[in-house]
DNA sequence: ACTATCTAGGACCAATAAGGTCGGATTAGG
DNA sequence: CCTAATCCGACCTTATTGGTCCTAGATAGT
């Protein structure tokens, strides 16, 4: 018996594996930068400044079911405010400066834990033995502080200075943080 | 309609879901602490200090042939060293201190990258309108500073001196970093 | 020299979570 | 009042991880 007979599955492999956000909080991300982009985004009461979340795909070319799926994840998190209609849409909830990174991976992922054994209240399955989880939870504050620290504006401002090399503070707010 | 009806599947939900390194790599730390804690386990011609798989297994009640699969790669990746025979067994390649967590959690769980999107070269599923990708590189190359910041000898003396609730450094290695 | 014990390395299977899709409910406009 | 566009929820498919098993090769003790 011929152990790989011709196979024509290439299947690509993907090289990067751990320690990434899932796609839909990618998705998300990306979503409310662009949210923050259009005019008018906050405080109100006309909401043709709202965007579908048609458009929004189109824009990233992005799956739009999946994206709406995404946008009524953040809505339901109070991130969004969402508008049903003819010409509704989403639009941020909030300024861009006061929605931060954190805000939008737990709204879609959930909770941020690096280590599998870490729960709230710090309930492990390996309880007793597991001697390693009080450092990794430190590690855990440590990214928490890092994306807390990140904010929508401080994406839209990235983008904007992208020819801006590195070093120089672009806003305040992220540069500072990361040093 | 009755929202729940009658499940008897339980089902208990997994609440931490992102961001989370694997269980492989979570053991393969555990065992190189375990490992740390041998007495002589650096330069040594006698290899009596070696630990087996098994061993190993057993103390922190974790499946053995997985253990096992995972000592392989580490020894493979360089960070131990294996002594096949009857009284075989792996120990650290280096001293405790010279091991970092970022290289066993690369070894094991492949590269570091926080976004889907990101490779070594940048090269992006949504290249030209993913416009977020730049900031959380920073954020990616930020924690792997700081796991790079954290050797096996870190996690035995947080462990030793796990009475100290928080705030005194306990070896200078460590709480330097994540103050 | 033989045997028991341990590692090396592969393929293989099962469970879970992510990625993606579909139809129904709700709202505003003509 | 009817139509169209949108939000909302449940469902399904696929990929990755967690975990198992078996065979081969090597070393120490008998």
């Amino acid at each position: 018996m011929p152990p790989m007979p011709a196979g024509n599955r290439v299947r690509q492999r993907a090289e990067t594996k751990m320690l990434r956000l899932t796609k839909k909080a990618d998705y998300g991300l990306m979503a409310l930068k662009y949210l923050a982009e259009q005019p008018g985004s906050s405080s109100g009461p006309d909401a043709h400044t709202a965007q579908s979340a048609k458009d929004i795909a189109q824009a990233y070319h992005i799956p739009p079911p999946l994206l709406a799926k995404i946008l009524q994840t953040l809505a339901r998190a109070g991130l969004l405010v969402s508008h049903a209609g003819t010409n509704g849409g989403y639009a941020l909830a909030r300024p861009a400066n006061e929605i931060s990174a954190f805000e939008v991976i737990r709204a879609i992922d959930g909770p941020l834990f690096i280590t599998s054994c870490i729960t709230i209240h710090g309930t492990c399955d390996l309880a007793g033995h597991c001697t390693i989880k009080e450092p990794l939870r430190k590690v855990n504050d440590s990214i928490k502080d890092l994306l807390s620290g990140i904010h929508i504006s401080d994406l839209v401002e990235m983008a904007d200075s992208a020819h801006d090399d590195e070093g120089a503070a672009v806003g305040g707010g992220l540069l500072t943080i990361l040093a």
